[in-house]
RNA sequence: GGCGGCAUAGCCAAGUGGUAAGGCAGAGGUCUGCAAAACCUCCAUCCCCAGUUCGAAUCUGGGUGCCGCCUCCA
């Protein structure tokens, strides 16, 4: 089946053709760091991460940018107030923000650009558009002529006129159009400025995306995204510089923008003052539980922050989890003989649930459809190696295993490892273990129940959870 | 004011013409020395109205409500 992806340029779901058969080119918007991030801003990245996976999965090679804004009237007014360089204030946000992604469970990416470093990529886009007549200098300022491109307004489904109907920012009399914005700013006294033929200055807030993007990923890759916020004007000026300067379209080929997080409703954002940043929200959940969170909701849709859904992810993750543990135990166990229970069922079931997995991950990237598909294959799995009359035979062993590595290549896609934060925190050893399980087991036959239930305990002290089924005992890290 | 989006159970959330996935919470039950885990059963006709259709949560029109963008913003 083919990969349908919804593009914002088009509004509608479109099949996914690469620009290069087998190769995925994606670029999307990191983060202008001059602040913690707040939890609005993993949303984005935690996307395309698992659309970066997702798309490996399916064969694809995929080579994807992240951008680190560094160089920004934010963080220029931050390091003022703090007293000290822009530059060093951004560097040590983009790296708490990577940190934070890292938990998160996020790759990273191929390359992740900063526009400091890309100073002489931005001054040739911008001379090159001044000699194509797209930009007009003023004062040592550079400004895009929007007039000059008939396609400005088709990302964001606005026209000029509309746009300045609507307008509410205060014209600036110099510019030959209100909507023309900066490519170069005139250097002004304490900020940072390179040297360019306009004069000491420094890049407008669009062209680093199109510089880098152009340099990265060449005219024409295939996925760009961020947050909705994003597709105007951000993303609708990068587009025109892109297109303007390589004379070539699309520059793009498929848009991409995830929804918001909102907290009782409204956007997170730091003009409400309403935001929760990722690390406060780390000592409330776990990161993998952030993440699985966000992975409950489809990325376009808006999503609201409450304890109540983030609990409520916590134990659904805990279901995935603990199903995962406890089928691989059964697993590590002897095999007996019996009869045929049902294993082949459990292995069409697995084969189907992999397929119906895929389906929603090909249908835009359905995220919350395809953990559906894994926890219906868990209640099966469950009610099948659960039952009372249920033997593990070699058959049962292979349904298992089956279900097993369904759930596992899930996990992967969206980047929840089953079962491994645990297994690495774990002080015991498996024998150890194991010899503590047994000499409970003789309690137990003893009907010494308080020396059997004082081993449940000294286990649980390590984090290990003894439970008992009919099979015998079992036990996980948890 | 212009443009766009959304509205599914107590909460979260899939589903874009064929008779409502899934998770969390809740109630009852099974299993169990206890516990845990798990399983079973129960729990919605999809904001309202009018249309199109044999048939609509899904399409069309109108209404109501909420949100976003138009200004820095993931």
């Amino acid at each position: 089946m083919a990969i349908m992806v919804y593009n914002t340029m088009t509004r509608k779901k479109e099949e996914f053709i690469p620009r290069e058969p087998g190769k995925a080119g994606i670029y999307f918007c990191g983060i202008t760091p001059y602040d913690f991030a707040h939890i609005g801003n993993a949303r984005p990245p935690v996307v395309w991460d698992v659309i970066r996976r997702f798309l490996r999965a399916r064969g694809y090679q995929v080579f994807m940018v992240q951008n680190i804004t560094d160089v920004d009237d934010k963080i220029i007014r931050r390091a003022q107030q703090e007293g000290r360089p822009p530059l060093e204030l951004a560097a040590d946000y983009a790296r708490i923000y990577m940190e934070d992604l890292a938990a998160l469970g996020v790759e990273e990416a191929d390359v992740h650009p900063k526009v400091s470093e890309h100073i002489p990529e931005i001054i040739q886009m911008v001379a090159g558009l001044l000699e194509k007549g797209h930009a007009y200098t003023v004062d040592g300022d550079v400004y895009f002529a929007v007039e000059s491109f008939p396609d400005y307004g088709k990302l964001s489904g606005r026209s000029l006129d509309e746009m300045l109907a609507g307008a509410r920012v205060e014209v600036d009399e110099r510019k030959k159009h209100p909507m023309d914005f900066a490519l170069w700013k005139a250097a002004k006294p304490g900020e940072p400025a390179w040297e360019s033929p306009w004069g000491q200055g420094r890049p407008g807030w669009h062209i680093e995306c199109s510089a880098m993007s152009l340099k990265y990923l060449g005219p024409g890759f295939d996925f760009h995204g961020g947050g909705t916020d994003l597709i105007f004007p951000h993303h609708e000026n990068e587009l025109a510089q892109s297109e303007a300067y390589t004379g070539s379209k699309p520059s793009v080929r498929y848009w991409l923008h995830s929804g918001f997080i909102t907290t009782g409703g409204d956007k997170m954002s730091k003009s409400l003052g309403n935001i929760i940043t990722i690390r406060e929200l780390f000592k409330d959940f776990p990161p993998q539980v952030v993440r699985f969170w966000l992975l409950g909701t489809h990325y376009r849709n808006p999503l609201n922050i409450g304890r109540q859904e983030l609990e409520a992810a916590e134990r659904g993750l805990e279901r995935l989890e603990t199903a995962w543990n406890n089928w691989r135990h059964l697993l590590t166990q002897e095999a007996g003989g019996g009869a045929e229970n049902g294993a082949g069922r459990i292995r069409e079931l697995a084969a189907e649930s992999r397929e119906r997995f895929i389906a929603a991950m090909e249908d835009d990237f359905n995220t919350a459809a395809a953990l559906g598909v894994l926890y219906e294959l868990v209640r099966e799995v469950n009610k099948w190696s659960l039952a009372p009359g249920f033997t593990l035979n070699a058959a049962a062993k292979e349904g298992l295993q089956e279900a097993v590595a369904v759930l596992e290549e899930g996990g992967e896609i969206l980047g929840l490892r089953f079962g491994k934060a645990q297994a690495a925190a774990a002080g015991l050893g498996d024998e150890e273990i194991e010899a503590m399980l047994a000499r409970r087991e003789e309690a137990r036959r003893e009907k010494n129940f308080r020396l059997a239930d004082e081993i449940r305990e000294k286990l649980k002290a390590h984090g290990v959870i003894i439970e008992d089924t009919p099979q015998g005992p079992r036990w996980r890290r948890g």
